[in-house]
DNA sequence: AGACGTGGTCGAATCGATTCGACTCTTGCT
DNA sequence: AGCAAGAGTCGAATCGATTCGACCACGTCT
């Protein structure tokens, strides 16, 4: 009929049983474990050893983050597939900047995918702001959510949204730099390799089609700067940054008689991938082919090349996006942020072969 | 004087401001939003009509996270860098594994470390469950913090402890079956490149020491399987599963006179590291030197070789973990897994070169 | 026709802490 | 001795939703 053993500890202990056994009040209680206000060393220690009786080890962190309003948790959106994503060393390093940055102080990083509906816990996780980084193909349902839910929101190089933080880079600039690089060694017949471009997500011939809106912002604006040189460029767009990928497109535009003297690829993986299906088809480096990266991710596998490519602080734009988050956290309004590529000359780019000793 | 323009919208709008504008109780607001419990058609629709009139987009998560008990956050726990964890394959194949089975539904996956003092957040995050990955080396301090705040844990290739549920995989077992096929084409001078061992993370020779307790608890295992099979086995202690790491070990061991005839790396990357320094070396694998990793990762960047290695189920075990966790939520007990590695025989491994026959 | 079940709605308690304002008891000063 | 300042403590409201039990009205079964 009593309850007994239900009596004795039915749920965990929260601050009111301590604040009893202490044998103080809970605001007591409160003060004596968050540390702010003026509590005496004796009460401290009583509430103390009375939470150490009961096993208590500090408040909820459900409860604090109700009252306060505050959950501790940033949250980074990325592409649908945590694999797809962490496949590229860029969004590592990201990630490592920002929890480099914001990890600090009981704060956490809280993956997210934007894959649509409500099911991807954007809508619903308790977020105090968020990162997004590579998601541009759904950016503005995503946004959308976010902006009602009055979640500040930073943005890793995507289109501009009111309301948005964008931490940016050089994409079309440092591109520029890459095919000028190509046009000044001679190379006239050059070809791209493209990051995403769509939704669609199958990887096809680039035409020199006009570079409309699409939602992979990153590869278009790559695409405009190569084309601020090479207007008619096309190539190839891949399905995603990845080695393999670089080889499938290096294999289709590269097998064949009328083939380029030079490939722009948008990543150092697809650079890789292209330098490696140029090896199977039997060309040299840089002799039969230029191929220049993008990233400065400094893949292992490139050996013996020194890719020629732009060199982007991958780390310092995660950072970056870091400190953002702690100032909106602290009320204060930060400012956009510009980061520029460096371009580093390896010895994957030289003049191409004069077309009459080309042996073919 | 009079508070106009703070009247007007002082915060964001709440359950009970869209059950007034409706004309409803705000028990049935919520019931209207939850879906459980009887509410007619016209309700609903008056309830959000009045949402979407204010502009509210669903109950507060913090609010009901405190009342449900719930925060739909896993934690994942990791050593101590996020780049560190990340450049390791076989972390993320596990993190997407743990996704794919336990990520929809709302869960997010919340990236914790297990650097030490509360600043973790592992002591502060609302959790509802945590995977302990790759984090031998606090182990019992995370373990202890977790253990009191009554969060379930699933532990991924870890000394067994009391509440924790294993997930395993049979790195003895594996490791013995590598070396006994380096015994059976003959080898006997065999070293080994070891994951870290201890907490120092600093790469050392690795002398006929007994496997004493240290908190590479992955490392001891396999290393223990290989004394299985060569009781003296001795090499080197690298500081992380990296390609760079690889071939720093492989310069050590192979760079002189007396060097082994066959090298059991605890990862792939370790292993494709070893190939590389064999390479730079002079050496021809597997002529003059037979390496054989751990992991299945195929690596880029290994070709021409076929490496020779135990295929490990990655994503399984990712898997295996968040059916756990989704068990655990759901009230169940679920039972420890182990899993098995494959052995793969490719061509990084054969016979020994006759004695009498080494050049050198 | 009266009792019973039930779909629909509401009130009120609850989750566990934080925090503001008020109150009390020292202590120091004149 | 009387009074002000302030350290220390407490009560109560609050954060925003969930949920249990009560209640009402209406249709159905016997």
């Amino acid at each position: 009929m009593e309850k007994l053993a239900s009596d004795a500890r039915p749920t965990r202990p929260n601050l009111a049983a301590v604040a009893a056994l202490a044998g103080v009040s809970v605001s007591t209680a409160s003060l004596a474990f968050s540390g702010a206000g003026p509590v005496s060393a004796a009460t401290r220690a009583k509430v103390l050893a009375a939470a150490a009786t009961l096993d208590y080890d500090g408040p909820d962190p459900r409860a604090r983050s109700l009252r306060r309003g505050r959950s501790g948790i940033i949250g980074v959106v990325m592409e649908d597939r945590l694999r797809d994503a962490f496949r590229d060393p860029m969004n590592i390093a990201l990630l490592d900047g920002i929890a480099d940055e914001a990890g600090g102080g009981g704060v956490g990083l809280l993956l997210l995918t934007d894959n649509g509906a409500g099911d991807s816990g954007i809508a619903v996780a308790p977020l105090d702001a968020v990162v997004l980084v590579g998601c541009s193909r759904r950016l503005d349902e995503s946004v959308a959510i976010l902006r009602r839910r009055a979640i500040p929101m930073v943005a890793i190089e995507a289109e501009h949204r009111a309301g948005v933080l964008a931490i940016d880079l050089d994409n079309r600039a440092g591109s520029r730099v890459a095919a000028q690089h190509l046009r000044d060694l001679g190379h006239t017949h050059v070809a791209i390799v493209s990051l995403p471009i769509d939704d669609s997500r199958r990887s096809r011939p680039l035409r020199a089609e006009p570079a409309t809106a699409g939602t992979g912002f990153t590869a278009l604006e790559r695409l405009r700067g190569a084309r601020d040189v090479f207007p008619a460029i096309g190539g190839w767009v891949s399905n995603g940054s990845s080695i393999e990928e670089g080889v499938a497109a290096g294999i289709e535009l590269l097998d064949h008689e009328n083939r380029p003297t030079a490939i722009i690829a948008q990543s150092d993986l697809l650079a890789v991938g292209v330098i490696r299906a140029a090896e199977q088809l039997g060309l040299r480096i840089p002799h039969d082919l230029s191929v220049i990266g993008f990233d400065g991710a400094r893949i292992d596998g490139v050996a013996p090349y020194d890719l020629t490519t732009l060199v982007q602080p991958a780390v310092e734009k995660g950072r970056a996006a870091g400190r953002a988050i702690l100032e909106f956290l602290a009320g204060g309004t930060p400012q956009a942020v510009a980061f520029t590529s460096e371009f580093h000359a390896g010895n994957t780019t030289a003049p191409p072969m004069a077309a009459s000793t080309r042996a073919n």
